[in-house]
DNA sequence: TTGTACGCGTTATCAT
DNA sequence: ATGATAACGCGTACAA
């Protein structure tokens, strides 16, 4: 089989009539060479299509213009691609960093999880040039990434022992209380909390957090019937709508704290004849792209899920190539989005 | 800054007391070595936590053990990260492509196809060993990608000049002919197809035969009046429902091409004060996880997409490691899945 | 501006 | 039959 041979830096330095330095020179703008010199090679360059090959240029500079995402694995998740596929979060979010990837001439690996080990090897293995986890992962793990000599983006921790790394967060307690106070308006009195485990999970605390200010700031009493607790999934909600409709707390009103929750409780909901929102208004929290092609539209705390892609990955690529450190954290907006799935309060 | 010095294949020679060319033999299964050798070479392996660097292996063996997947991009979409934020499909895709990858020890990068130039670029930049394309692509190019020489797979394409690559597929018409038939089983006549472009598509046209097929083995007339163009995306089926609803034909049922197109139906006929399946019966095509969560749950036709990202990872990095070129193409089943946006005709 | 050692693993050639 | 030496892949960077 006839194959090309591949145009390397040496061809174009003997086609330029230059040396192969020169030629990087060039390539890397280091301003060493006359104006017409450079003239000359970037012509050669151009004529006999030569492109530079990175996995080399790796190799020489230990910079492989690639960057990892890591995404969390819990022991049902043996693949990463389960994840994706499920949860339209992540696909939106890694949009976000795709498209600053790209724009800065860097390119994504994406892998799950497992073990601490597995991180260091892939960064090894790749070279690559800096992370982004998403998730929350046992404190002995930070240890491991502190001793990557990377630079890491986190994105959504409230941990006391994260505060090393770059963060990416929005205010989430704000964004709970804008939701509770949009129901409190409508004339709710019994609001329900849907939520994952709050203790294990500083994105539900602040949550919680935002719900019950809301709560106490309209002199309602946050009742421990009026917190359900479940996996935060589409199943998660559908359990909890059960509950919800079990209870005896006579609830016209739940804030989910993710959409994905909504829609399970929505869902769930209607099976049982009930309908969204004559007889319940639900609130989530995300304002994933689907959340318009649902019937009722859910309404919903926006969070740019892209913009937190975007953010995280310009943090990122600003720390690997400026060394950037402003560690203070990113605070993305949050807004409330009023579709379909809350009304008033018939009782009221 | 103290910086851990990088453990390479000569430390190991050392520490074992061999040569690196013995290392290599050894990490890569060459037959050259003693097991008594082997054994501490495998030793000093563990002992000092010695991780090859993909990178000098993939300059060594032009060999970089990445895949690319090249989305296509259109005027309206100039980065990836719109099509995998808002189209379900490309995701649930790409999981699958990753969870074989993953596996057999490949990592995936992802880009959108601009020029023809971008792609070969890319190709030649990371040392790629093969590609996955989504969507179609204008003739002229893959003039190109056949001159890329690297093992590429193509997905759902029926063009005369892509039968020289691998390709994966599903059976379009009979997929479309068992949601039609569905329907008409149900008792209605006057069946609507809801559609991109016919002529453009491969997909699209057999498809428009299945529905055809299964139209005129129950003697009905497949007329003009119930075909409704326009784009694959939640808007266009919006447009689309609102020119069913303004049709004189009566319309009671609609076979949509993409499930995508069926939920901006539903939304735009409960827009409207119609009800799914009551006033109309919908099915679509693809089965997104999403499909579930709406309520209606959607009839639709299940294709395994993750499964067919399966299948093309699969292909591909058999042809990559082991040459197989067994062309012929692969045929995924497809299957009817009803949920609740069907209904028997009220007329019948 | 240029020559060249270097990064790290692979493999062909040579030595025992 | 085993194993060691060294050239190689390609771009970078420092000394000359």
């Amino acid at each position: 089989m006839y194959m090309k041979k591949k145009i390397t830096i040496r061809d174009v330095a003997k086609y330029a009539g230059v040396s192969v330095a020169t030629v990087s020179n060039v390539i890397n703008d280091i301003n060493k060479t006359s104006e017409e010199t450079k003239e000359r090679v970037l012509k050669a360059i151009k004529e006999i299509g030569y492109q530079p090959d990175f996995t080399a240029r790796c190799l020489a500079k230990r910079k492989s213009n690639m960057i990892g995402i890591m995404l969390p694995l819990t022991e049902k998740e043996h693949f990463t691609s389960i994840l994706l596929k499920d949860n339209p979060f992540y696909s939106e979010f890694i949009s976000g960093i795709e498209s600053i990837a790209r724009q800065r001439d860097y390119d994504v690996l994406i892998t799950g999880i497992e073990q601490g080990q597995s991180c260091r090897d892939w960064v090894n293995k790749r070279n690559l040039d800096g992370l982004i986890f998403l998730g929350i992962y046992p404190e002995v793990l930070f240890q491991e990434f502190k001793s990557l000599d990377v630079p890491i983006v986190l994105i959504d921790t409230y941990e006391e022992y994260t505060s090393q790394f770059h963060n990416i967060a929005i205010d989430d307690t704000l964004g709970a209380k804008i939701a509770t106070s949009h129901l409190i308006d409508l004339g709710h009195r019994n609001i329900a909390l849907a939520t994952g485990n709050i203790e294990k999970s500083g994105v539900n605390k602040k949550r919680f957090d935002g719900y019950k200010s809301a709560m106490e700031e309209s002199s309602l009493c946050v009742k421990e019937e009026l917190i359900f607790t479940g996996l935060v999934s589409f199943e998660g909600g559908h359990n909890m709508a059960k509950s919800i409709l079990e209870s005896k707390e006579d609830i016209t009103a739940v804030f989910a704290v993710a959409d994905i929750l909504a829609f399970g409780m929505i869902k769930a909901l209607k099976e049982f004849g009930k309908s969204v929102p004559e007889d319940i208004s639900i609130v989530g929290f995300d304002d994933l792209k689907m959340c318009e092609y649902l019937s009722p539209g859910l309404t919903t705390v926006r969070q740019g899920i892209f913009d937190k892609g975007v953010a995280a990955a310009s943090t990122l690529i600003d720390d690997i190539e400026f060394g950037e450190r402003k560690n203070e954290g990113i605070i993305l907006p949050v807004e409330l989005v009023v579709r379909e799935s809350t009304a008033r309060n018939k009782a009221t």
